[in-house]
DNA sequence: ATCTATGCATAGGTCGCCTACGTATAGCCT
DNA sequence: AGGCTATACGTAGGCGACCTATGCATAGAT
């Protein structure tokens, strides 16, 4: 039923890296935080995030604990790590190097 | 050897798109412009590019026949089709929706 | 003769994303 | 009491895009 659009492949990373520099937040969130931030443009698939929560905290980019959501029930919450600052950090100039690259073609 | 980057997925088909409304262009010449036309940044591998130029021509965007190219050597040429065109002017609006949502995270 | 650039194409693999499920609890409405 | 919705995590299976590697073929340069 979402008016919302697939994500542009390879971004995820990138949002949830982005997303959990501001706060540290469990998936749910996450998926709500993009969705509105990108005023219902972007959804976040559950069966794209959790995949991609695990291969991001594999990689030490993130790490986890179960807390109490505000709304009392369990969810694990993830922060970032020093190295994934620095991934975003890279990652973020990487996908503006690609996005110029793609405008000067369509230009 | 390339210094050039991957791209970023699904955008091939727009660049594609692109390319061929500006100018009727065979496979090398169309990775060839978009590589010149990004400074290097864009590679378009060869496997990616001639089977992406037959799903584009199955779906009606494009159409081909085999020509002399300027160097003497038979290459297929391809073109936009009218429903090419739609296509590709809605792909652009899609991709530029999509980059902007995802700025707006990002920012 | 050999190498490089030009040019097309396929086979096979990887990987990211999605659809569809399944589980579970809190809160609200009837 | 029962059912619905929102919150919350997770997996299984599939699809499709992209890449690597390979093969073929010719023109021009060295």
């Amino acid at each position: 039923m979402a008016q919302t659009s697939p994500l542009l492949p390879g971004t995820l990373d990138l949002l949830i890296l982005k997303t959990l520099s501001v706060q540290s937040l469990h998936g749910y969130g996450i998926a709500q935080h993009v969705q509105r931030l990108s005023a219902d443009v972007l959804q976040v698939e559950e069966g794209s995030l959790y995949p991609a929560l695990q291969r991001l905290q594999l990689k030490g980019w993130v790490r986890s604990k179960w807390k109490q959501s505000p709304t009392g029930r369990r969810a694990r919450y993830y922060e970032l790590t020093a190295p994934g600052k620095k991934q975003l950090t890279a990652e973020l100039k990487g996908f503006d190097q690609l996005i110029q690259a793609i405008r000067a073609v369509l230009a």
